[in-house]
DNA sequence: AAAATAAACAATAATGATTATTATCTAAAA
DNA sequence: TTTTAGATAATAATCATTATTGTTTATTTT
């Protein structure tokens, strides 16, 4: 959290209450959340906010490293405050996102692959869940 | 392609001018092409053809395993006739897509991961391809 | 502290991919 | 041939995301 706000404060990041807020709404939880959820949970105590400016919040907080995007389900986004590297899984009964921690995964440690230098890496995995099944 | 033909055939599915052309779009270039390229292709020899059939033959195609949906750009879907389980590049220079064949990859063979069966694995690489840099 | 400047925000419109609808056409079945 | 179901074209609708614009708020400068 600390560390958050001292990232934000190096790169001249105002941190403002909706910032704060959108912050909190993915920490809390530390789950993976829609944008509508997040606005969702930031309208109660901020009525005012707007849907576009949580989506500039989050495009911020993204290309800072603070929370990360992914698009596991084809037709909308979940973020994340969770920025170490990791894969997810997806539900297709409950439509839950799980987070995968995949102990020996090669390509995660990998630097490049068939000569192309890899930044990131997402693994998505679609199925049915523990709790489904 | 033969077995395309048979597998089709055997779920009652008519193998239709439109749908032969989207199928050969696919397969000739053995890539990654956007809903719009296959489209763009096909309306040379099929002037009247329509972009939701296209997306309907595609839905179709997906279902029925013939062909494959990645979304490794984030606003846009593309297909392939590859339906064998491989990884993909995607080089944020040049935009290109690239197979990615992982070949120890724990991953694909896995029945499950933490309890949950997976049926389906998409593995996307972010980066500089190795033309680029 | 007041004025000037820059950044953040809200409201809203615009964009663009995808999906739904409906009428027409084609092909298979009776 | 008639009937029926499926496929297609044309087009409208949907919906997530992005762009725009005017206003507000905070920071910097004087």
């Amino acid at each position: 959290m600390e560390e958050v706000f001292k990232k934000l404060k190096e790169k001249h990041i105002r941190l403002t209450p909706q910032r704060l807020a959108v912050y909190e709404a993915l920490a809390r939880e530390n789950k993976h959340l829609t944008v509508e959820e997040i606005y969702g949970k930031i309208k109660k105590r901020f009525p005012a906010v707007s849907l576009a400016t949580v989506y500039s919040i989050l495009e911020l907080y993204r290309k800072k490293g603070i929370a990360a995007e992914i698009r596991i389900t084809f037709n909308r986004s979940c973020f994340e405050a969770r920025t170490d590297s990791h894969h997810h899984f997806f539900c297709r009964e409950c439509k839950k996102i799980y987070d995968v921690e995949l102990r020996p995964c090669p390509a995660l440690q990998a630097a490049q692959v068939d000569g192309h230098s890899i930044e990131e890496l997402h693994g998505y995995f679609y199925g049915i869940c523990r709790e489904c099944r």
